[in-house]
DNA sequence: AATCCGTCCAACCGCAGTGTG
DNA sequence: TCACACTGCGGTTGGACGGAT
């Protein structure tokens, strides 16, 4: 639903920091009507705000469920390791982060995980360097995926998507396919590749991250597969062109 | 006490993708 | 098919705050 023309004209958004009474307007206003369209929102919970500023408010500070507070040493390293496979995907990120949104995981990267990784890496021997886990990419210099795979001859990222443990153990993975668990090898198959010697992984924008489970689980049977034990219930899935 | 500086975080901006009339 | 509006995302900015000088 879209708000009249008219009815838009006659808004004069506000900017800066919203204010206690503003919150709780649009708090009511989405706990009693839901979320439709954000602009209508913005106008019938009678807030001088556009849509998007409603939206956004709503996302990172109001809506229920959200933690808040200082990420745990569990959390920090989640982020880390996706971090590492992902790049700067922080809404992927906070999907795997139950009450954590992008913004929140994005500011904490920023101000405090970036610099951890770099001193991780400094303390680093030089020889254990590039022996690194699957998902760990610890080269920060390397702004993004994108520049990591373009400026070095590293594994490629078809795709990754997550499965649970439940799901993992019921899935039949016989065929020409490898897959390696918490780094070792648990069933060889065409692979030819070493998973411990990338340090660093690009993405395949046109395959990157399929969103249902569905998706992916079609390219097993064409694709080098490898998975990953992830934390107690989930299973991080992918295949690399090396 | 004043002010400078670095850090953190909320919010804005611009862009791309998608939906709708 | 096209134009416009909306949504979602990532990058960036600016204000608040605390510690150092």
């Amino acid at each position: 639903m879209r708000p009249e023309s008219s009815e838009k004209e006659k808004i004069k958004n506000k900017k800066g920091l919203w204010s206690p009474d503003e919150d709780r307007k649009l708090r009511d206003y989405i706990l009693n009507n839901g979320v439709g369209c954000w602009s209508f929102v913005a106008v019938h919970a009678g807030l001088q705000r556009n849509g998007k500023s409603c939206r956004l408010r709503w996302i990172n500070y109001l809506r229920p469920g959200l933690k808040r507070g200082k990420f745990t040493l569990h959390e920090e390293e989640m982020i880390m390791t996706l971090h590492g496979m992902l790049g700067n995907k922080w809404s992927q990120m906070s999907r795997h982060l139950p009450g954590r949104t992008d913004n929140e995981i994005k500011n904490h990267w920023h101000s405090y995980l970036k610099k951890k990784v770099k001193n991780l890496d400094n303390k680093k021997p030089q020889d254990t360097q590039n022996k690194q886990t699957p998902f760990t990419r610890t080269d920060s210099s390397l702004e993004s995926s994108e520049e990591a795979y373009g400026s070095r001859n590293l594994p490629k990222i078809l795709f990754a998507d997550w499965m649970s443990l439940d799901q993992f153990q019921k899935f039949d993975f016989s065929g020409s396919q490898t897959t390696v668990m918490n780094g070792e090898l648990v069933n060889e198959g065409s692979f030819s590749g070493n998973i411990q010697e990338g340090s660093s992984y690009g993405f395949d924008d046109s395959l990157q991250m399929k969103n249902e489970l569905s998706d992916f689980l079609d390219l097993l049977s064409e694709e080098n597969i490898m998975c990953q034990n992830f934390n107690d219930s989930d299973i991080m899935l992918y295949s690399c062109e090396f």
